[in-house]
DNA sequence: GCTTTTCAATACGCGCACGTATGGTGCGTT
DNA sequence: AACGCACCATACGTGCGCGTATTGAAAAGC
């Protein structure tokens, strides 16, 4: 049967390398650091091996963000939005959404990232997905919610505006929010964006 | 009285340049390749110089992204938000700012790319103090329009992070808006973030 | 007209990341 | 025990931008 002697789940301290680990590796840089962390030698020697290792999984260090782009579209898309598609009440699941904003979950983070290198011809497509995906999540809830259709579209726009501005906003440039402060931001930004409950 | 030959006011293509010039292409370069245009070999390429000249004017390259900065944050306080400064009537005020933005001034295009390059040491600081004073200014705005204290800040901050939001999309990322779509947008916005007159 | 200042060209060394080529090591297989 | 494959190290060449040093040319001042 040719059991592996680890096969455990985590990304253990194993010695040697999967193109799946590089891949973690490039996610995590590039939360860290934006995009120009996906650089081959610096996460060699974060992983505490050479190049000579990376360029075994991957042919080129284009084809590394490639893969990442696409583990952390559907990563993203399964983790943070199709939990949130179970919550039926249309106000609670907007709420949440917003809620799980200003935790910043890694997935956020990566999205910030990613929406400072839009001129970037892997990431703007993947951007222009996940964006319209968003629009569509949020475009829906305001229907439910009890917008007509334009209105729903509308505001679905500017709610995601400001979505996009709170987290390029949120680690820098702005004075920072005390948790208190941010509850009652939070209790704004629901009362302004969302239509009153009938 | 020794007057220069060409004292005009334009970067006129006079063979010899002076810092101004530098600072000046280097404020285009940002626009148009964001903080990593600023650098030396490529703009004086683009300048039709090589880095010789360069070296006269400023003592690195730290120095002319810092000088563009100052640059930037004193031209885009006079010609942007003075004139609005004018005028009277807070809705009136508000409506105007946000349709400047949609112009894609250059100064705004400099404030997007600048947006994206907020873990830069020297860009941290210029866009604080540029977020506050236009939060300040959302803040009295919105005062003025009829809100509370309280709201009125709320509501300056999420107008700003829709701001933010906007710009960094505007260019890409987001299916683009006709302007008769943009108009409605507009309209949308101003009816959701402004206070019902009276 | 001659010097001095101002601006620019050239040549150089450095750092750093990409990508290639090639040899080396551990481990499962037979 | 020997082989082969998967993974990694090492060495090398390239590109490109920063910064320095030195020389050169044009304009300004006297």
């Amino acid at each position: 049967m040719s059991v592996p002697s680890e096969k455990a789940v985590g990304s253990e301290n194993r010695s040697r390398l999967s193109a799946a680990d590089w891949e973690r590796a490039a996610l995590d840089a590039i939360a860290e650091y934006g995009l120009a962390g996906i650089a081959v030698e610096p996460l060699a020697r974060r992983l505490g091996v050479t190049k000579g290792s990376f360029y075994w999984h991957f042919p080129t260090r284009e084809a590394l963000l490639k893969a990442a782009l696409e583990s952390w579209e559907r990563q993203d898309e399964e983790e943070i939005f199709a939990p949130l598609a179970s919550i039926a009440e249309p106000r609670a699941r907007l709420r949440e959404l917003f809620g799980r904003i200003a935790h910043e979950l890694p997935s956020h983070v990566i999205f910030a990232a990613l929406l400072k290198a839009l001129d970037h011809p892997l990431v703007q497509p993947v951007i222009e997905r996940v964006s319209q995906r968003r629009l569509d999540f949020l475009t829906v809830a305001y229907r439910q919610a009890g917008l007509d259709e334009v209105a729903a579209a509308l505001r679905a726009r500017l709610a995601y505006t400001a979505y996009a501005g709170f987290l390029q906003l949120a680690r820098a440039g702005l004075p920072r929010l005390s948790h208190e402060e941010f509850e009652r931001y939070m209790e704004h930004v629901m009362q302004t964006l969302l239509p009153a409950p009938n």
